[in-house]
DNA sequence: TTGTATGCGTTATCAC
DNA sequence: GTGATAACGCATACAA
């Protein structure tokens, strides 16, 4: 039933071809769609808007881009695909670039830092006009601001060292602030802080500071601790927690902070083998605010971040920058959010 | 400090800066690249080459893609990117595709079905060579088999009526006979299905008609009920889950099964809601594993998916479609996976 | 105001 | 074997 392909296929219409419909050249054409606002000549006018419905023009973008040098392709770069914080922060750019008529490639690095060159490379081949990076801005193939082609970058959640372009991320000061001041204020007074390795990853770093700066405004009255968890090693995070639990049954009241949502997970899971329970044992608070945070045990207390919000600020920065707009790098901070449950509770 | 920009960006080598670098004609170096098996002069090729990687060329794909015809891009559309779901198909798929060379350029619907058509429109002007669909097939914009512009597609977990191209998703009815016997075995004689309003969404009518078989097939032992929830409608929900509970205290016992993950999201919230517990109150078993149903309550039991692989499958067929693999439409049905946890256990 | 001619970077069809 | 040359679809100087 694959049809003897008897249709032959009237291939899109181009420009020539409504150039002949209307009876006029193709530049009156290209004008028309163009520059509309001036150089208009009544009739002429509508033979061409005419014929342009009549076949259902629609410029080819390629040839555009081709021509022209502008594509309105907007490529994004992924560290990891899998990151529920990368997934809603394209959700929010793809959203705004395709209000503004721009479609965006992605690519994903799949954790492997080293394609960031190529990945770079790869959008570039297709004309991007621009690019929104979450990358890390390391490894092997680090891309520095030329090989960017000349083309405006907007980095997301993740500064590379010495480029200076637009950065759009979650305001990380004010977030720990936020959620240390809330565990000091219910009493808690051993802090742990687990993160993923920090690896220079500019985030990572930024909470870790911002950490050890709350505790500091606290001291002696609180203590802290900064924990490195990777993926493999459970049985440090174990560790990690048990002593905390320990130093919590002498009296001081111990709470856990996690970096990210991976890091939460982590901590959840790690908490469910030691059969320790958020808010009695030990308090919890996590960074990003993950769907289930509300279904486990008393409710995980959470930092939102505004992740489809970053992503529409870092396309419409980006978007700006191509309209011509000059000026130094910006750098936006968005607030996130506090979401108090049971695990920070009274306990 | 935005440079006065004195560098003058040595643009893109193209194939005639090889040529003349080469000392040949433009020609001669596309052959070299395209043809390089055969019609070779052993000391041109050195040349050519030499060029090449002298001035690091790379093939422009939008000026190939103008003139060949071939973009190398395959367009991904998904109804909606918050699912995760679609993110893990994507990812499976994208990985394959860049395997093979292709980039993925993403369409996200946002749920409104009426952008379908527009979707393939927009992803044709780029001369995407095919399209990966995970859509719903209805609504305004509809597709048909030749919106597609004569180009191959592949349709991932949702059938579109009248459109016989290859297909790839989970097998759906046997997971929900796998996930029905094990509730079966385990005891559990009053049975509700929880599914997002059919519509004519083709998964979800196949999982809801393997359900029925199920039940029908170990009648009058077993009693099996379907309800359509939507997101607005969480009293209907609870009401539904509390009847349920009630027939349970009769002394049959009772599970729910879920269509999906936003389903068993939804389900987890209303018996949190209620008080109900997994496994003691009623038995749960969820559509697709999400990354928190070890943490919940005594874990949750449920199948799941190999979203990944159907994502590289979808890639995998549609790139044999483009080698020109002929033939009727397949339908490539992965197995899901049950997995069991506490909340489908002894009670 | 509108038409003509040229270029964007490749591939393919011809001659040579 | 290799080199001109004409497309591909569009935009834009330039000429009219």
């Amino acid at each position: 039933m694959s049809a003897a392909a008897p249709a032959p296929r009237p291939a899109r219409a181009t420009i020539a071809d409504v150039a002949k419909a209307a009876g006029v050249s193709k530049a009156t054409v290209s004008r028309f769609l163009n520059h509309r606002e001036r150089l208009l000549s009544p009739d002429i006018a509508a033979r061409v808007e005419a014929a342009v419905t009549q076949l259902a023009y629609t410029p080819s973008p390629m040839a555009q881009a081709l021509s022209h040098g502008r594509s309105r392709l907007i490529g994004l770069i992924v560290a990891d695909i899998t990151n529920p914080y990368s997934v809603a922060v394209l959700r929010g750019a793809e959203k705004a670039c395709q209000d503004a008529g721009y479609l965006v490639m992605l690519f994903n690095l799949g954790n492997d830092i080293d394609r960031e060159r190529e990945a770079i490379n790869a959008l570039a081949g297709y004309q991007v006009d621009g690019f929104i990076l979450n990358t890390l801005g390391r490894g092997a193939g680090l891309i520095d601001a030329d090989a960017l082609h000349g083309k405006p970058a907007v980095l997301v959640d993740r500064r590379h060292a010495g480029m200076h372009t637009d950065f759009v991320s979650l305001d990380n000061a004010a977030a720990m602030k936020a959620a240390c001041g809330h565990l000091v204020d219910g009493g808690y007074r051993e802090l742990l802080y687990i993160t993923e390795p920090l690896k220079g990853v500019s985030s990572r770093r930024e909470r870790t500071a911002a950490f050890g700066d709350c505790v500091a405004a606290h001291e002696p009255r609180v203590a802290g601790e900064v924990y490195e968890s990777t993926g493999d090693d459970g049985d440090g995070l174990d560790a990690a927690l048990r002593a905390l639990h320990k130093r919590a049954k002498r009296g001081r009241r111990a709470a856990v902070l996690a970096g990210n949502a991976v890091v939460t997970l982590r901590v959840a899971a790690a908490m469910a083998r030691l059969g320790l329970r958020f808010g009695e044992d030990i308090g919890f608070v996590g960074f990003d605010d993950p769907e289930w945070a509300p279904l486990i045990g008393p409710g995980l207390s959470a930092i939102a971040q505004p992740t489809e919000a970053i992503g529409r600020t870092a396309a419409t920065c980006l978007l700006e920058r191509l309209q011509g707009l000059e000026g130094p790098a910006r750098q936006l901070l968005l607030p996130g959010e506090l979401v108090v449950r049971g695990s920070s509770g009274g306990g």
